[in-house]
DNA sequence: GTCTATAGGTGGATAGAC
DNA sequence: GTCTATCCACCTATAGAC
């Protein structure tokens, strides 16, 4: 991990950045979803990426900075990953079933949802990475609340209350078997609680797979 | 853990703690609950109480002492009143409800459940802490499961699943729930899920107060 | 039980050479 | 861009007087 000369990454949306910048911000990803933003300091960046900590403020002047950082590259990626769900198909169980999976994989990386981390922080982080934080969970409440509001119309879901504030509900469920699955480390348990959820949409379990 | 003199403090049940200890647990709890426990200092403690730090390491050597104080005695304020609930109704419905409402409590209180804001620094805990975290989790499962397994027999609550991995559905989406809605600083939002995993289940929306 | 004083360590952050 | 060296604030924790 140390890639000085060029740059190699296209990045075409959002911020660009330097490909150490990005390695530093994989680094600091990984330690935030699994101790906390406050869990983990520049040494441990440093020590992982086996260069100094003076070299890492260049990049991130200060840990807010790098915060920041992080809360916005993960929001864009996972905006992109909506899209992705959005082109891919138009049925709303299928969407949510991919919507639960982008969790899945989360979890399946021993981490837990960078945000859901964040959330429980919410107190002590700077008042930009607050902001941001409610951004993303903005986002993801509208993209649910469209799914929802549409599957509905389609017959394909049932729910009672606004979908908007399913979407809200659908949201928490799945931050918090995240939470809860992890102090067990034990995946099986976030999946059955995301079974539930999809279950109680009216998302039938899955029989066979269909590509 | 240290007693010297006589207590002041009943306390018949569990271990027995000095009125300044007490005083000290409420401050730290307030502070976990807030800022997680990562998030405050003994000089933080100090500073509400009014004393040194010194005075508070004469009570709690270490902050894993003081930490699986906090867990333990929550732990067990939280088995007090699961036992209150079954002793003053037999009504599953009703027991869930009243189940919600000691969450909502906490909500009230600007605060995060202690254990689910625990859970997100899982990673940075004391060996010890980690092993009662999920203690706590584990009595509220199968206290959960119990009243979902009685409620469904009584054909008074509706899921489908297995109690038990229901119980897990409806413990993590009540911790999600808190978990995202004290960024918004809005009890509402708590409330309105609350209010879908109890409807999911089969519990009457209440129209009218019944004592 | 509480205090003063302090140890020993780590946190984020900066200056300036290379 | 990365390094060495360093600053200072803060952390947990202890010693010993009162």
């Amino acid at each position: 991990m140390r890639l000085p000369s060029q740059t190699t990454v296209p990045a075409r949306s959002g911020t660009q950045r330097s490909a150490i910048a990005e390695g530093i911000l994989d680094a600091a990803e990984r330690l935030a979803q699994t101790r906390g933003f406050n869990g983990f300091s520049y040494a441990d960046i440093a020590a992982q990426l086996s260069v100094t900590k003076a070299s890492l403020h260049y990049h991130f002047p200060s840990k807010a900075d790098l915060g920041h950082a992080l809360i916005e590259r993960y929001s864009r990626v996972f905006a992109q990953a909506l899209a992705a769900i959005d082109a891919h198909t138009e049925d709303a169980g299928e969407k949510l079933k991919r919507y639960v999976r982008l969790y899945d994989d989360v979890m399946s990386s021993e981490r837990m949802c960078l945000c859901g981390m964040l959330a429980a922080e919410y107190a002590t982080l700077p008042v930009a990475m607050q902001d941001e934080l409610r951004s993303f969970f903005d986002a993801n409440e509208r993209w649910l609340t469209d799914v929802l509001e549409e599957g509905r119309r389609a017959g394909r879901l049932t729910f009672r209350e606004s979908a908007r504030k399913r979407a809200q509900a659908v949201l928490g469920a799945l931050e918090g078997a995240m939470l809860v699955a992890r102090a067990y480390g034990d995946v099986r348990r976030f999946r059955s609680t995301a079974a539930q959820v999809l279950a109680d949409l009216g998302v039938e379990r899955p029989r066979a797979a269909h590509a």
